[in-house]
RNA sequence: GGGCCGGUAGCUCAGCCUGGAAGAGCGCCCGGCUUGCACCCGGGAGGCCCCGGGUUCAAAUCCCGGCCGGUCCA
C-alpha cells in the first residue's frame, strides 16, 4: 500500500459530494467518507459486522442482485456480455475462472484483442478453492464459487474511455440508488492491487463491515520490483452479488440469503438442527472479527458467541461447527453443480482434480454429520434451485448426477480401504504420529478426521494438527505452469533467431490444402540447410499435425525437405543436404502427396470421432490432447468412465454416418472475439492461439474449431474411419485411437497377416482358429498333467536309490542328473525326496549349458547335523565353483568337468563336516 | 505436470527391511456334525509372487527400466 501516492486517491467525485479523508482508527488505513461519526475503515476486521442495521432497499436475491446490477450498468452505457465457463479454457496457467478480468486475460489484456465491448458489464460465476477450508466457518466471507459483477473500461492511448471518477461515481451511485444505502453509510478504503504482474490502486466498497466491492485501476507493469506505467490502463472492478443480497436480506449468514429455502431443505436432509437464532446474531455480530486460520482467534470467536447467547461455550462451539458444515455442504454441493456443467470431468490432474477435491470434501462433510443421504440427490437440488441462472445445469443434469454417484462411490471404497489399512496399523502401534496421519492421507486419501474417528473407535486417541492441510500441501513443490499447451522449439536456438524477423510465409497449404508443386522465391537460408520462402504449400509440425515433406528445385538443383517446422509466421524447410541458395532464387517444391492427403484424412477424422463421441457420450468431451501421423490419429476425450463395447460402436457407427453423409468443411480466417460468440469456447480444443484473428475450421453441422491444419474439403473424402483401440489413459481420459480411408484396408490386411500367422502356428485357418486354440490349451493343460506323473515316476526311481545310498557317517547321500533343465522343478524333488529320508542329503545336477547347476537339500534328521551353506561353500572351493545355502538347502554352481568328482566329493566333504560336528 | 503408496491364491492381505523349500483369513470343492444360522471339525484344489533386464551359487525379497492401479498437491 505504501508504493501508492495519496494522489492516486484524491478524487475530484469525493470533493464535490464532500467525502473526507480518515485515518482508520484500527487498521490504519486511509478511507473517505461522508460520515463524520466514522473513525474505522467500516471493513471487516477493524470493525464487526453491524450492516443489518443499515437501510436499504427491500430484499434482493442473487439474481435479483445480478439483474439490478448489470441493468444499471447496461442504462449508463455498458454493454451486456455473457459470462464464461468457470473453466478457464482459453488460460494456460489457470484452470479456473476466479475473477471477472480472467476472461479478458491475457488477449484483451496485453492489447492483442480489442474487447466484446468497451465499456461492458458482466456477471461472471467465479470459482476460488484457495480458502475452501473457511468456508462455512465465516457464515459467508468465503464461499467456494461467486458471482463477481464487475463494469469494466479498456483505456488505449487513442482512446479514452472513462476513469476513477467515473468508476467511483458509478459505486456510488449504484448503492445509493439501486440498492437504496444511505450516501453516509457508503466508505471508500483506499487500497492497492497486485496481481499477474500488474498493479494500481484500488478503492474497497465498504458498509457496515461488509466489502461490497473493489475498483481496481490496472496501471503499471510490475518489473524488477519497479512500477511502469503501461499504455492499456483497464477499470477492473468486482461487486460481490452473493454479498449484495446478503446485505438487503439481512439475515444472520450469506447462506440464508443465498439459498432461501434450500438450506431448509439441506437441514432437514442432512439431520442438523435449527440453532436458536439469538446464538446465529451472536454468530453474525463476531464474525467479522475471526481468523479462522488462528486457533487461538477461533476459541474468541467461540467464547464471544457463547457468552452474548448464555450458551456453554463446547455447546456454542457444537452447533457452529455442525452450522459450518452445513454451510459448506450448500456451498460445495453449488461449486460441484457449476463444475460439471462446464464439462469438467473429475480426476486425479488438472481442473478434474479440483472438482474431486470439493466433491470429497462435501462428502467429508456429509460424513462428519452423520448424513444419511447421498450427493447426488444433493447436488441434483442445487440444479433444480439454479436452473434458471445457470440453464447448463439442468442440459448437463444427466451427467453431473452421473458423475457425482461414480464419484461419491470411489470415495468409498479408498475408505474401505483406507479403514483397513488403519486397522492393520493400529495393531502393531498404540499411537500414530504425525506421519501417519500425512501418509493415511497423501498416499491413500483417508482425511484425518476420519481417521480420528476410527481410532477413537478403537481407543486410541490421535490428535489432529489444526494446520494438517498446510503441512500436506508444504510438502508438494509448486509447479511451473499448469497447462502445456503450445510449440515446443524443434529447430536449433541459432535458427529460430535468425529467421524470427523474417516477414510472415505465405501459406499456401491453407489457400488450396490439395496444391501439391508450387513455385516461390527464397527470403532466407540458413547454414544452407534451413530454407524460408515467401510461399509455401508445406504444411509444418503443429496443431497436432505432422509436417510434410518432398522435394524443392532450385538453380543449385534439387534437395529433399526432411522436416518443416514454424517459427512464429515463418515456415522453414529443412532440407537433407547444403544448398547453395541465395535470396531471390526461383524454386518450385513439391510435396510429398500421398503422406500429406493420409494426414489431411487422419486430422478431418479426428474432428469427426470428436463430434460423434460428444453426442454419444455427453458436452463433458473435450480433447485432453491429439496427434495425426500418417499411420493413424489418435484423440484423447475426457470422459468419467471407460469406454464401453456398445458406445465405441456407436462413436464409430456415427463418425462413419458423417463420412456417407458427404459433409462439407470450411476454414475460415475470423475476428477472435466473433468466433467465441458465434461459436463459444468449444472451439479451443486443441489449445488457445495467441493471435487476434484465428482460423476456425467447420464440419457442416458437426463440429468447429480452431484449428490451424489441412482438411479435406468433404467429410466423404475420409472414406471410413476404423476405431483401431481404445483405452482408459488415466483417470478421466480416454485415448481413441483409429484409422481412416486407405489406412483402413492397410489395418484390415495387417490384422489379417497376424491372424493367418497365428493360424498357421496352431496349425489350422483362421476361421478354425479359437477351436485349434482352446484345443492346444487342452493338450498343454494335460501335459503338465503327464509331466507330473513323470516326475512322481522320478522321484519313485530315486526313492529306490536312496534307500541304498552311500552312508556317510550315518547320514546318506545321493547324486542323481535332473533330466529337465529346470531348477524349480528340481527342488521340489529334492524337497519330496529328502522329506522321505531325513538322512539324507541329496544332490540334484542340472546340465545349464554353460556350467553345471547342483541343488543340494538335507532331510530333517542331516540338516540337524550339517550345514549345507558351508558344505556348499566347500564343495564349490574344491571344485573350482560358487556356492552357499541356508538350512536345509543350497546351491552351487560349478564347471562342468567337476561332474564326475561332485559324488566322490560330497561324500568327502560331508564326512569331514560330521567329524567335525 | 510433480510427489507419495501399491501390484503375491477367486477376494482381503502377510512375507520384502535382514536373499536360502510361497503363507493366513474369507471364498470354493469333498467328507463329518447340525432342524436351522456368517455354526463347528477334518481333508483338498487353487500361484508366470505385474512385465523386462541386472546383481548373486541363489531373487517374491536387492538394483535399474517399464506397465497398471490408488492417492495427494499446484
Amino acid at each position: 500500500m505504501a508504493q501508492a501516492d495519496s494522489r492516486e486517491y484524491a478524487l475530484e467525485f469525493f470533493r464535490e459530494e464532500g467525502f473526507e479523508r480518515r485515518r482508520c482508527r484500527v487498521g490504519g488505513e486511509y478511507f473517505w467518507t461522508l460520515n463524520p461519526d466514522f473513525d474505522t475503515c467500516q471493513d471487516a476486521p477493524c470493525v464487526e459486522y453491524w450492516f443489518d442495521r443499515i437501510r436499504s432497499r427491500g430484499p434482493m436475491s442473487v439474481g435479483d442482485a445480478r439483474r439490478a446490477f448489470i441493468g444499471f450498468f447496461q442504462r449508463h452505457g455498458h454493454e451486456p456480455v455473457e459470462p464464461r465457463p468457470v473453466v478457464a479454457r482459453w488460460r494456460e496457467d489457470l484452470y479456473l475462472t476466479i475473477a471477472s478480468i480472467v476472461v479478458f486475460q491475457p488477449h484483451v489484456t496485453s492489447g492483442l484483442v480489442p474487447p466484446p465491448a468497451n465499456p461492458l458489464v458482466i456477471s461472471q460465476p467465479s470459482v476460488r478453492l484457495e480458502d475452501i477450508d473457511n468456508v462455512g466457518l465465516t457464515i459467508g466471507r468465503h464461499l467456494t464459487s461467486f458471482e463477481m459483477a464487475a463494469h469494466h473500461a479498456f483505456n488505449y492511448p487513442d482512446k479514452r474511455v472513462y476513469w476513477k471518477e467515473e468508476t467511483a461515481r458509478y459505486a456510488f451511485e449504484f448503492f445509493t440508488r439501486e440498492v437504496g444505502i444511505p450516501p453516509e453509510m457508503i466508505v471508500f478504503k483506499e487500497s492497492w492491487w497486485e496481481g499477474g504482474g500488474n498493479a494500481g490502486p484500488s478503492f474497497e466498497v465498504a458498509v457496515g463491515g461488509l466489502e461490497l466491492a473493489t475498483l481496481v485501476f490496472m496501471q503499471y507493469k510490475v518489473a524488477d520490483g519497479r512500477y511502469e506505467p503501461i499504455p492499456l490502463r483497464i477499470v477492473d472492478t468486482g461487486y460481490g452479488v452473493e454479498r449484495i443480497a446478503w446485505f438487503t436480506q439481512k439475515t444472520p449468514t450469506a447462506f440464508h440469503a443465498i439459498y432461501g429455502d434450500l438450506l431448509g431443505r439441506f437441514r432437514s436432509l442432512l439431520g442438523v438442527e435449527e440453532p436458536p437464532e439469538d446464538l446465529m446474531w451472536a454468530a453474525f455480530r463476531a464474525a467479522g472479527r475471526l481468523d479462522p486460520e488462528d486457533p487461538e482467534s477461533l476459541q474468541a470467536y467461540y467464547t464471544r458467541v457463547a457468552r452474548a447467547s448464555g450458551m456453554d461455550v463446547e455447546e456454542a462451539r457444537a452447533v457452529l461447527e455442525r452450522e459450518a458444515r452445513l454451510y459448506s455442504v450448500l456451498d460445495h454441493t453449488k461449486t460441484i453443480a457449476l463444475m460439471l456443467a462446464d464439462g469438467v470431468v473429475p480426476s486425479n490432474t488438472g481442473e478434474g482434480y479440483l472438482a474431486r477435491l470439493v466433491i470429497r470434501r462435501a462428502l467429508r462433510q456429509m460424513r462428519l454429520l452423520g448424513a444419511d443421504v447421498d450427493l447426488a440427490s444433493l447436488v441434483d437440488l442445487q440444479i433444480g434451485f439454479w436452473a434458471g441462472d445457470f440453464p447448463r445445469m439442468r442440459e448437463e443434469r444427466s451427467y453431473i448426477l452421473d458423475a457425482v454417484s461414480l464419484e461419491e462411490r470411489r470415495f468409498r471404497e479408498t475408505l474401505e480401504k483406507g479403514a483397513r489399512l488403519l486397522a492393520q496399523l493400529l495393531k502393531r502401534k498404540r499411537t500414530l504420529t504425525l506421519d501417519d496421519l500425512i501418509t493415511l492421507y497423501d498416499s491413500h486419501g483417508v482425511p484425518p478426521e476420519v481417521v480420528a474417528e476410527e481410532a477413537a473407535r478403537r481407543g486410541v486417541k490421535v490428535e489432529v494438527p489444526h494446520n494438517f492441510y498446510s503441512i500436506v500441501a508444504a510438502r508438494h513443490k509448486a509447479p511451473e505452469r499448469v497447462r502445456a499447451i503450445g510449440e515446443r522449439p524443434e529447430l536449433p536456438d541459432h535458427v529460430a533467431r535468425a529467421v524470427a524477423g523474417l516477414p510472415e510465409t505465405r501459406r499456401l497449404f491453407h489457400e488450396d490444402p490439395y496444391m501439391r508443386r508450387f513455385r516461390a522465391r527464397v527470403v532466407a537460408v540458413v547454414d544452407g540447410r534451413y530454407l524460408v520462402l515467401d510461399a509455401t504449400a508445406f504444411y509444418p509440425k503443429g496443431g497436432g499435425q505432422d509436417y510434410d515433406i518432398g522435394v524443392v528445385r532450385g538453380p543449385w538443383g534439387e534437395a529433399r525437405v526432411v522436416e518443416t517446422h514454424k517459427v512464429g509466421g515463418v515456415i522453414v524447410h529443412v532440407l537433407d543436404r547444403p544448398v547453395e541458395a541465395s535470396r531471390g532464387d526461383q524454386v518450385e517444391g513439391e510435396i510429398d502427396w500421398v503422406r500429406r492427403y493420409r494426414l489431411m484424412r487422419h486430422h478431418t477424422a479426428t474432428h469427426i470421432v470428436l463430434g460423434a463421441a460428444r453426442r454419444v457420450l455427453g458436452n463433458h468431451v473435450w480433447q485432453a490432447g491429439a496427434e495425426k501421423t500418417v499411420e493413424k490419429a489418435r484423440l484423447d476425450i475426457t470422459h468419467h468412465r471407460p469406454l464401453t463395447r456398445e458406445e465405441i460402436r456407436r462413436i464409430e457407427e456415427l463418425a462413419n454416418r458423417v463420412v456417407d453423409e458427404r459433409r462439407r468443411v470450411r476454414a475460415v480466417v475470423m475476428d477472435r472475439n466473433e468466433a467465441e460468440r458465434r461459436y463459444g469456447f468449444r472451439i479451443y480444443q486443441g489449445g488457445v492461439p495467441m493471435e487476434p484473428k484465428i482460423r476456425i475450421l467447420e464440419v457442416e453441422d458437426w463440429d468447429v474449431e480452431a484449428c490451424f491444419g489441412t482438411h479435406l474439403a468433404n467429410t466423404g473424402e475420409a472414406g471410413a474411419i476404423k476405431i483401431v483401440r481404445a483405452e482408459r489413459i488415466q483417470d478421466g481420459v480416454v485415448r481413441l485411437e483409429y484409422v481412416a480411408a486407405t489406412r483402413v484396408a492397410e489395418e484390415a490386411a495387417r490384422l489379417e497377416g497376424i491372424l493367418s500367422e497365428a493360424a498357421r502356428l496352431a496349425g489350422g485357418d483362421p476361421e478354425s482358429l479359437p477351436r485349434r486354440l482352446s484345443g492346444l490349451l487342452e493338450e498343454e493343460r494335460r501335459l503338465r498333467e503327464s509331466l507330473r506323473r513323470y516326475r512322481s515316476l522320478l522321484l519313485d526311481a530315486l526313492d529306490a536309490r536312496a534307500a541304498t545310498a552311500r552312508e556317510v557317517d550315518g547320514l546318506k547321500t545321493l547324486a542323481f542328473e535332473m533330466p529337465e533343465p529346470d531348477r524349480k522343478a528340481a527342488q521340489e524333488v529334492l524337497r519330496r525326496l529328502t522329506s522321505r529320508h531325513p538322512e539324507l542329503v541329496a544332490a540334484a545336477l542340472i546340465d545349464s549349458g554353460d556350467g553345471l547347476q547342483v541343488e543340494i537339500a538335507a532331510g530333517s534328521t542331516a540338516a540337524g547335523r550339517v550345514d549345507l551353506g558351508a558344505v556348499a561353500r566347500e564343495l564349490a572351493a574344491r571344485l573350482g565353483g560358487r556356492g552357499g545355502g541356508r538350512g536345509p538347502r543350497a546351491s552351487l554352481r560349478l564347471p562342468r568337468e567337476a561332474r564326475s568328482r561332485l559324488e566322490e566329493e560330497l561324500a568327502a566333504v560331508l564326512g569331514e563336516a560330521l567329524k567335525g560336528s
